[in-house]
Parts: structure tokens; C-alpha cells; sequence
DNA sequence: TTGACAAGCTGAAACGTTTCAGCTACTCTT
DNA sequence: AAGAGTAGCTGAAACGTTTCAGCTTGTCAA
């Protein structure tokens, strides 16, 4: 009973062969006859043999998955991205081992851990998840796992990033509201404290916002930014604020789009009809955003892009050709506009 | 150079022990005398060791982790199942690895490969990823892992599920229409072929759709019956197909609350002012459902508990308390009335 | 007829754990 | 004082692969 799987042994005891040459077998080693080929590939067949991949990985040091980590499964974005990403790996032969960092900084360091632990041969980390404290350590674990940022940066060597150029969107989405006819545009922001990324995401967006007031020769009133935490409780929050200051805004730039559909909901419950009252423009183009009413204008991310790029990096430099490329990659939001933002009155 | 990972042995050899100490104290086991457990912790601290869990894996037999797979990870619906999981796999020493079949059945059966190979010790399938057809071979293969189906039954035995009773759920979504002066109700369904459940989440609905009509003396026009696929895509073909109809209704009962999105945009399209000529009702109440507007009306489905609860009941199985409990257990889903189905006039 | 060379195969040593049957050296009983 | 018992430890055999240095044959050039 309980018989345990059916091992190499078992399949060269059959085919009355060596292990070494089932195994050269799998593994389409070019040195077994044709015959011998033939008779070990019918007896795998016959006795429903699959290799045992921890054995195998223990030998090789190789897992052929690669680890992904995302920073909130519940945002469209991700997965979004993530989608691309198992298409890029899958086509390339590996497998992809997914974890959520849940916005848990303190997580994303422990979710690194188990994969590193589950021998994956590289990994992406996707947004906010994995703070560069918990990063550092891990690089230094012998073996050499590549890691790829999506939208983020880190400052240890040998990370490779693919990023968007959020200064140029965020100055692009607000010249945008300031073509339109709006003249008081506010900022939602992520979290602006915490150990996330200082280089991306969050203050390029910002810093774009005001380069295109300034260029307007709009003033650029701080007291117009409010920082959110990248999802709908904290867009609602922060445009609850923003609406409750003795000047509102006319219009706001939401630096992502679950903040948007957050802060469309709180400009509603505040007696506003929207888009007449305010304009809202969003960031990434999640689905739901042209399903909304109004529809959501917004910097369209280019997800599944930015998911192939990362799946085509990582096996190039599992492969062990090392830095190829630059260690950072640029890619352009479009801004795609929608009845969020209408021309002013 | 390239200096490989430290292992048990070079741990036992600079605390000098044995290697059976040092593996003794990694696992706590008892027999190991303060003074030496000490002293081995503080060399295994200073040497940065960490457990080769391949090589464990290998020898134990498991992998401490649980695979998960979902139909589309691109659905709020199964991400949320999903954090659900997560926590709960975490609090039990658990680590989680996650495929996206992406709608593809053949693609359900490969992740399900993928993920076994990995030495998973347990398996939770959520939703129409894995056709019956895909599952039963892998069940056969030795070692057992066993399965939690959520939103989904196999006929294979040893398979639990977690459902929502689905017929009252459509019943009660039915009937709140119809008590709300609604005549000409309408659904939308999941796909109605393919090697999907037939139990579970598609079928149902649609009978308790018939029986509240029934039971209201309306005519139950299977006419009004049009086929999605869960997306918001599917929503909008189906639901711009029934407005199309010379007798269009005047309510919708979607199945899932994506394509309650699509069919609200549908709807729009079509020229009708929401909710006064179309009312709606979805299917899971996913977090946009609550920020569209109008505000989607849903039946909610208790997602984080059907997560925890697959979490604590995969959990108990791979710890050999096989077949305890029922192998069916249902969850309730609950009306949640919002803005898009206001009393008709 | 010898040797060189290659084609086809095998034995055995890893990989880093867990586990279990011993082995010491004590401390108790009696 | 002898035996039994136990606390604390170790050696070595697995787990299922990959890999590499050989070992046989057989072929062919000289």
C-alpha cells in the first residue's frame, strides 16, 4: 500500500537500463541510441513516471519559477501586470510563484523569504511591496537570485527596474485638466511617509503635477496635495479633505485610479455632481475605469508590457546573462481621456 | 569564490556537534541540552544559516505550502478569496503558491501539474479552473494532496467544497427585484457549456431566477436568458443582446458583479438612463460594486470567510484528520441593496 | 594486426536534509 | 557493587535526482 511514486530506479529497473540513462532520457541528452530512447520513453510512458522536481532542484539548484511579489493583490493594476508576467514566464518554461505583500512592508520582506526559500531562480517585485531594508539582506544570500522592480527603484546594484516616467504623466495628466479649462487642480498622492520608494511612483507624480501648474503659472498650493495610502478608503479620505478646504479644488489628479474611484465617491457624498463640479483624472487604466460614470480619464499604464519585459529580463538574467541592458527601463503612460473631464463649464 | 549557502555541516562543524544536533535544534526537538541548544543558536545565528527546505522537502515528503488556483485573477472576486486564504495559511505556518488558469481550462490542468510538482501538501481550486476531467488523473497520483474546491464541486470523491447556496442566492436576488415592482427580469449567466461545474454557481442562479419569478406569477422567459463568461465583456455582449430584444426588460440579475459592470455600461450605450430604465443586480459585491453609480445592488458573498475557512480545512487534512466534517459546505451570500435598483417608478 | 577513437552506456558520488538505531556516561535502585 | 534506566549525543542511511569519470564494444586508419 502507500506505494510512494514511481522513481527513476523503478523506470530503469523496467527498461532494464541505468538511471544515468533514464535520466539522460528526460533530459534529451544527445548520447542515447534511438532504440534505448524509444524503450525508456514507452516504459515512462507505461508506468506514468514524472520527475521529482525537488530532487531535481536540490541537484541543480535550480526551480525553474520564478517569484513574484505585488503589493496588493486587490489593485487591478497588479494583476494586471501579473497576467502579462505569467504569459512571459510561461512561454520561456517557467513557472511563476505568486505572493502579496497585503501593503505589509513588514510582510513583503518575510513573503521574500519563503520564495527565496522555495529555491525560485529569480524574482520580481512588483510596487511598494518589499522596502530596500528587507531587499539588501537577501541579495547577499549566496546564490544570486536576479531581482526585477516593477514600478519602483532600489538603490542596491544588480536590481534591475522597469518603470513608467511618472514626473512626465503626472505633468501630462495636469496639463491636461489645465488645457481643459481648470484652474484650482489638487493631488492625491500614495503614502508619503513609510520606507517605500522615494524615486518612484509617488513624488514624480507629484513633481509633474507641479511643473504643469507652474508652466500654466498656476500657484502650486501644497495645501492642494493630500496623501493617500494607493487605495479606495484612502482616496475617499484624502478628497474628503481636499473638498473640505475653504478653496476646493476644481479638479483632481489622482495618482492611481483606485484612489480616483475612492475620491469620485467622496466628491458624490460631499453634494457634488460629477464631472460638472469636479474633473478627477486617474493613473493605470484599471478595467473598471471606463465602466465608471462618469468614465474615468486617465494615464493608461502599459501593464501587460511591463509584465512581458520583466518575464523576458528575469529569464535573461537567470540565464546568467548577466547585466545586459540598462539597469533601468523607462516606458510611456497614455493618457487616455474619458467624460471625468470634461471641458470646464 | 562564489561560495556556496552555509549548510547543516558547515553549522555543526563550528559549534562542534554533529549535524543530527544542529538539525535536532532547528526543529526544537527535545532531547538537546540547554547549554548546547545555545550554544548552536548562536552559531547559526552568527553564520546567517537558513534551512535548505528543498533538501527538506525532499526528504519529508512536503513542502509546507498550499497551491491555489484561481479561473482569473483579474476578478476582484477570487483576489479577495484569496487575501482570505493568504491570512489563513500564514497564521498555520503555511506558505501559498498561486496559478492563474486565465480562463483557460487546458491551462487549469497544467498549473495544477506545475503546482504538484512543487510538493505542495495541499490543493485549493477556486472557482471553474480545473475541468473534473483535469483533476481526477492527478488525484490518483501517490501521495494524496488533498483538494478544497471553493465555488465549485468535483464528483471525485475526497474533494471538499465551500459554496454559497447559489439557488437561494439567485432566489432572493430575483425576488428583491420583483418586490421592487420590477416585471421583466432578466439574467445573465455564466457560460452555460464548456467542462465547467454544473452544480455550482452557473445552473443555480438561474433556477432560483425561475423560482422567485415563478412564485410571483411572472412568466419566466427563457428568452430573457442570456449566457456571459463571468467578464465584463461577456456582461456587456449579453446584456446589450437583451435590450436588443422587442420586449427588453426592465430589470437584470447578473451573475457575477463584473458583468453586472459591463451590462450597466451596456445599458448606457444603448441610450437608457440608469437605474430609472434598467435596474441591476450583481453577484459577489466586489469593492468597485459600492463606488459605481449607481451603486451596484449585489448579493455579497462572504469572500474572506470562504478563504479562512479553506485555509482551516485544507490545513486539517494535510495533518492526516482526513475526511472530517461534511464534504460540502455551504455559505450564505447576502442581499446588499444599493442605488441601481430603486422601487420601479 | 595493432592502436586510436568514438558511440553508448554505467557506477557512484554528490546535493542538504531527516531519522533512527546505537553509543556514552551518568544517576538511580536494589 | 552491579544492573537498569535515561539524558544527550552521533553515524550513517535514506530521499530522487544529476553528473562525470570510466568501461565496453565496435570501427577504421595505418
Amino acid at each position: 500500500m502507500s506505494m510512494s511514486r514511481t522513481t527513476l530506479k523503478d523506470v530503469a529497473q523496467e527498461a532494464e537500463v541505468s538511471i544515468a540513462t533514464v535520466s539522460a532520457v528526460v533530459n534529451d541528452a544527445d548520447w542515447v541510441s534511438d532504440g534505448t530512447r524509444a524503450r525508456v520513453r514507452t516504459t515512462i510512458e507505461s508506468m506514468g513516471y514524472r520527475p521529482n522536481r525537488v530532487a531535481r532542484s536540490l541537484k541543480t539548484r535550480r526551480g525553474d519559477a520564478v517569484g513574484v511579489i505585488v503589493s496588493d493583490l486587490t489593485n487591478p493594476f497588479f494583476t494586471e501586470v501579473v497576467r502579462g508576467l505569467q504569459h512571459g514566464l510561461r512561454e520561456r518554461g517557467l513557472s511563476l510563484l505568486l505572493a502579496d505583500a497585503d501593503h505589509r512592508f513588514d510582510l513583503g520582506g518575510a513573503q521574500l523569504d519563503v520564495l527565496l526559500d522555495k529555491q525560485v531562480d529569480g524574482l520580481v517585485v512588483i510596487g511598494d511591496s518589499v522596502p530596500e531594508a528587507a531587499l539588501a539582506p537577501h541579495l547577499r544570500r549566496a546564490g544570486r537570485v536576479p531581482v526585477v522592480a516593477i514600478e519602483r527603484t532600489y538603490d542596491a546594484d544588480g536590481v534591475h527596474a522597469l518603470v513608467v516616467d511618472s514626473e512626465r504623466a503626472g505633468y501630462e495628466a495636469t496639463r491636461h485638466l489645465v488645457a481643459r479649462g481648470y484652474s484650482h487642480v489638487g493631488h492625491v498622492t500614495g503614502p508619503l511617509d513609510g520606507p517605500g520608494s522615494t524615486t518612484h511612483g509617488r513624488v514624480p507624480r507629484l513633481e509633474g503635477w507641479r511643473r504643469a501648474l507652474a508652466e500654466a503659472g498656476l500657484a502650486h498650493d501644497d495645501r492642494l496635495v493630500a496623501p493617500g495610502n494607493w487605495r479606495i478608503d484612502g482616496g475617499h479620505a484624502a478628497a474628503a479633505h481636499l473638498l473640505a478646504l475653504p478653496e476646493p479644488p476644481d479638479a483632481l489628479f489622482c495618482a492611481n485610479d483606485m484612489m480616483a474611484l475612492g475620491a469620485m465617491a467622496a466628491a458624490r457624498e460631499a453634494g457634488l455632481s460629477l464631472p460638472r463640479d469636479l474633473a478627477v483624472v486617474g493613473f493605470d487604466d484599471v478595467p473598471v475605469a471606463a465602466l465608471v460614470d462618469p468614465a474615468l480619464t486617465t494615464m493608461a499604464m502599459p501593464k501587460a508590457d511591463l509584465g512581458r519585459a520583466a518575464a523576458a529580463l528575469v529569464r535573461r538574467l537567470v540565464e546568467g546573462g548577466d547585466d545586459a541592458g540598462p539597469a533601468l527601463r523607462s516606458f510611456p503612460a497614455r493618457l487616455v481621456i474619458r467624460a471625468s473631464t470634461p471641458p470646464k463649464r
